[in-house]
DNA sequence: CGCACTCTTGACGCACATCAACCCAGGTGG
DNA sequence: CCACCTGGGTTGATGTGCGTCAAGAGTGCG
């Protein structure tokens, strides 16, 4: 029954990122049968659209996503980035059908977990129950932050903040802690922020001034790490 | 084990809104299990705090709830209202502890359902396990409707999208559709929509010249439910 | 009755949006 | 290999929606 894959999930190396830890060799052999089938997207090419039929979750497996909603009259909001090791599809949960698109914003492969697997083998596997109650969560937790940021943050501080997460996140998969490229265009990052992109633009420019960090294009280099958290957490003193 | 309760889930007038549906008596049983006991917050109380330890979901009987996340400097960012029959507690899933407070904003009693109870019964009740999973998703959803509201709405979409969506939580549980009370302080509702408490008060005040609400105090009746569905989703013809 | 809190309204300022021109890099085809 | 084109990015000038500051009215609780 276990399809034929190239990394069972108990060999992959983003397995700590994704699945959970701490099992038996028997429950590694069930979660094993998690992932049905792998699948590639094209840059630009969508994973799941608003409206399709919700079937699975996706762990992103190498590339970039971006999820965004849109309104009825065409106005959309990127809702998140996401990249190795994440999970994807959680919204499609309550209706039964996806809520939002999901869009790779660079060539992508992810692995393909039927919901109806992973809830069976979550009451088998307590591991793994707690672990998909983690995961969606976390989600909601992030989408707080998400909240305070558009919420009550003004443009340097948001894209501070934006900065800083993406290391940190790349950081976890065994990039730099100072250097990233940025995978998304102006655009997208302003939309995901609540700004435009001739705002994120100027922004960038006044943190290069300024000599916070370094852009050239997508490649960014973060020279001065504290004045950046100091932009998202003021300091001590005025508030 | 099940504690004496004045009112048992199965017998709940709320049962449709926070419990699932189409169980058999058996698991209704069960399910009457789930609620170790009920708990009581004056006004002004706090059900649980940034940081306390997470153990329990708690299901709103009576009362008005509104969950904010701090920020280390002291800014804070409502993320939601919450009404009887709703679901509070989720964020702290991930990491043991809770990440925002949920304070009452009116004299409130909630059902205290430990996380280990529902964890445990929804390996058994698959209906439960099924629950849990869309309650997370809804909210993972209705906070991708908030980020969209507050990345790319003006003040008065964002004022008649919140109204809309009061009511219509509101007509679900058998208040009228076009008259409210609202349980938030100006402030309260400009924190959760990213605007300050002197615009929430003037696009009040707006929508009234304009014959789209009529506002004494908290005391709200809309009287034309088009004009602010127009607001929300703007007519075909300009975009 | 009086104090504290909430709400309203006005005047003014600013952060960001808008509009517009231009640059740059990469891909394509002759 | 170069000319061209297209999409992404930068930068400047100008506009405006909402924030800020301030004064005052209404409401309800002790």
């Amino acid at each position: 029954m276990a399809a034929a894959l190239s990394v069972a999930c108990s060999k992959c190396n983003l397995r700590e990122l994704c699945m959970p830890v701490g099992l038996s060799d028997e429950e590694l052999g069930k979660i094993d049968e998690l992932v049905a089938t792998r699948r590639k997207i094209k840059r630009g090419g969508a994973l799941f659209r608003n409206g399709e039929p919700f079937k699975s979750l996706f762990a992103i497996r190498t590339g970039f996503f971006k999820t965004c909603v849109t309104a009825e009259d065409g106005r959309d909001q990127v809702t998140g980035f996401q990249m190795a090791g994440e999970i994807i599809g959680l919204d499609g949960i309550v209706n039964d059908q996806h809520t939002c698109d999901a869009i790779a914003i660079e060539d992508a492969e992810v692995c393909v977990m039927p919901f109806d697997r992973i809830t069976e083998l979550s009451r088998e596997v307590n591991a793994l129950q707690h672990h998909v109650h983690r995961i969606m969560s976390r989600e909601i937790v992030r989408e707080h932050g998400v909240m305070l940021l558009l919420g009550s943050m003004r443009a340097e501080e948001r894209l501070a903040a934006f900065l800083l997460n993406l290391v940190q996140r790349l950081h976890a998969r065994g990039f730099s802690r100072s250097e990233l490229v940025l995978r998304m265009t102006r655009e997208e990052m302003g939309s995901y922020l609540g700004l435009k992109l001739e705002t994120v633009s100027r922004t960038f420019s006044k943190f290069a001034d300024e000599g916070i960090i370094e852009v050239r294009h997508r490649h960014l280099r973060i020279l001065d790490a504290d004045a950046l958290n100091r932009l998202v957490n003021p300091p001590p003193g005025r508030e």
